[in-house]
DNA sequence: CCAGACTACTCACAAACTTGACTACGAGCC
DNA sequence: GGCTCGTAGTCAAGTTTGTGAGTAGTCTGG
C-alpha cells in the first residue's frame, strides 16, 4: 500500500473527483506523489470498497457527471496509523542523474540539452510551489502562518518542494557549466 | 527499461560482481537509482543474456567463489543510446512528505520522531558522499578536478547527492522546529 | 463547421519492484 | 561449541507501476 495514503492525505483537502486528483497528482503539488490517471481510478475504487473514503455521484450539465469523494472516519484512523508507522526511505530514481554518471564515456550534447529542459521544468514548478504557498499564507508572512496558522501541513510539504526544485535547478545549471567548459577546452576526447 | 541503464553506468567504474553492486545500490552512491540485490542478480543475469555486459568467475579461497561483470562494447553502445534519449522525468516518492501533508489532523509525535530520523540519516549519507568526493578527486580542489579531471561523471551525481541530502536534512530539522513550537503553544487541538 | 483540446472515466496487459525465505561456507567472539 | 556476522548468491510469489488504447460529450479557435 503506497499510493493509498498519498490519496487519502490528499483528500484531507477536501473532496476531489478522480480526474481533480489526476491533475493534482500529475504535478506533484502537495503530494510528494506522482501517480497517473488510471491508477487514481483503480485506488479510488478499492479505497470506496474498503470503506476508507465515500463517493457521491454530482450530476453536470455541460460536461459528463463525476463522483467527489471524502475521507470517512476510518480513512482518518487509516492514515492515523499510517503517520505513527516507520517512514520508508525516500525513494529516488532519476534517468538524468545516471546519464550525467556516464557523461565521460558518452556524448555530452544530448545530456546538456536534458539538463537545460530540466533546469527549466524545475523553473516552473518552483515558480508554480511558490504561487501556492502565497495562496495558502494568503496575507500572513509564512513565520506567523506557520505559528498560527490552522494547516499548515500542506505548506511544509510545499516548501519542501520549493527547496527541493531550487537544489535540483542549481544542480543542473552548474553542472551544465562544467559540462560546457569541458567541451569547450576539448581536452577530454 | 529502467535499472538496466543505471547498471550498466556503475559498471563504467570498472568490474563489480552482484554482491558489490548491492551495496552500492543499497546506499545509492553513484546512482540515483536504488535496488534490493534480488533485482540485481536478475537484472545482471539479462544483461548478460543480451549480450551488454560479460561476466567472468573467480575462485577464491576462504570465500564463495563470484563473477565479476564488465561492459561489452554493445553495453556501452546501449548506454550511448539511452543518454540520448529524452530523459523522463525525476520520481520522487516520500511516505514521510505525505505524513507531514496530513500532519494537522494526525498526532504530530511521531511523525516528529521519523523527521527526527530522516535528519539523521540525510547527514549521514551527506558525510558519506562528502567523503567520496574526496576521494574521488584526491589532492585536487574541486575548481581544477572539474575543469581537468578526466572522470567527472561520478563527481556530478555525488555533488547533486550532498545537495540534496543537505536540503533535505535542513527541511527536516525546520520542519520539526515549526511542529514542536505549534504542539508547544498548542493552540491546535 | 471541423479540428483539436478539455472533462471524466474505463479496460487490460506488461514491466518493474518488493518481500520473504533459503543455501552454503568461513571468520571472529565468548 | 554455538552464535552471529559477512560473503555470494538463488527462487518464488505477490504487489505496484507504467503504458497504450478507447469512449463520449462539450467548448474553443480559425
Amino acid at each position: 500500500m503506497a499510493l493509498r495514503h498519498a490519496v487519502l492525505a490528499a483528500l484531507l483537502d477536501g473532496e476531489y473527483s478522480g480526474y481533480q486528483l489526476a491533475k493534482v497528482f500529475d504535478v506533484g503539488v502537495a503530494n510528494f506523489w506522482y501517480a497517473a490517471p488510471q491508477q487514481l481510478y483503480g485506488e479510488l475504487a478499492k479505497l470506496e470498497r474498503d470503506g476508507l473514503i465515500t463517493g457521491r455521484q454530482v450530476i453536470q450539465r455541460h460536461r459528463p457527471n463525476k463522483r467527489l469523494f471524502t475521507l470517512t472516519g476510518a480513512g482518518v484512523a487509516e492514515l492515523e496509523r499510517f503517520a505513527s508507522a516507520p517512514a520508508k526511505p525516500l525513494v529516488l530514481r532519476d534517468d538524468l542523474a545516471v546519464k550525467v554518471h556516464a557523461v565521460d564515456h558518452v556524448d555530452p550534447e544530448p545530456v546538456l540539452a536534458q539538463l537545460a529542459e530540466r533546469a527549466s521544468t524545475a523553473a516552473a514548478k518552483l515558480a508554480l510551489y511558490e504561487r501556492t504557498l502565497r495562496e495558502l499564507r494568503q496575507d500572513t508572512d509564512e513565520e506567523t502562518f506557520l505559528r498560527d496558522g490552522e494547516r499548515v501541513g500542506p505548506y511544509l510539504t510545499c516548501l519542501a518542494g520549493c527547496r527541493l526544485e531550487r537544489t535540483v535547478h542549481d544542480w543542473c545549471v552548474d553542472t551544465a557549466r562544467v559540462l560546457r567548459q569541458r567541451a569547450r577546452t576539448g581536452s577530454h576526447p
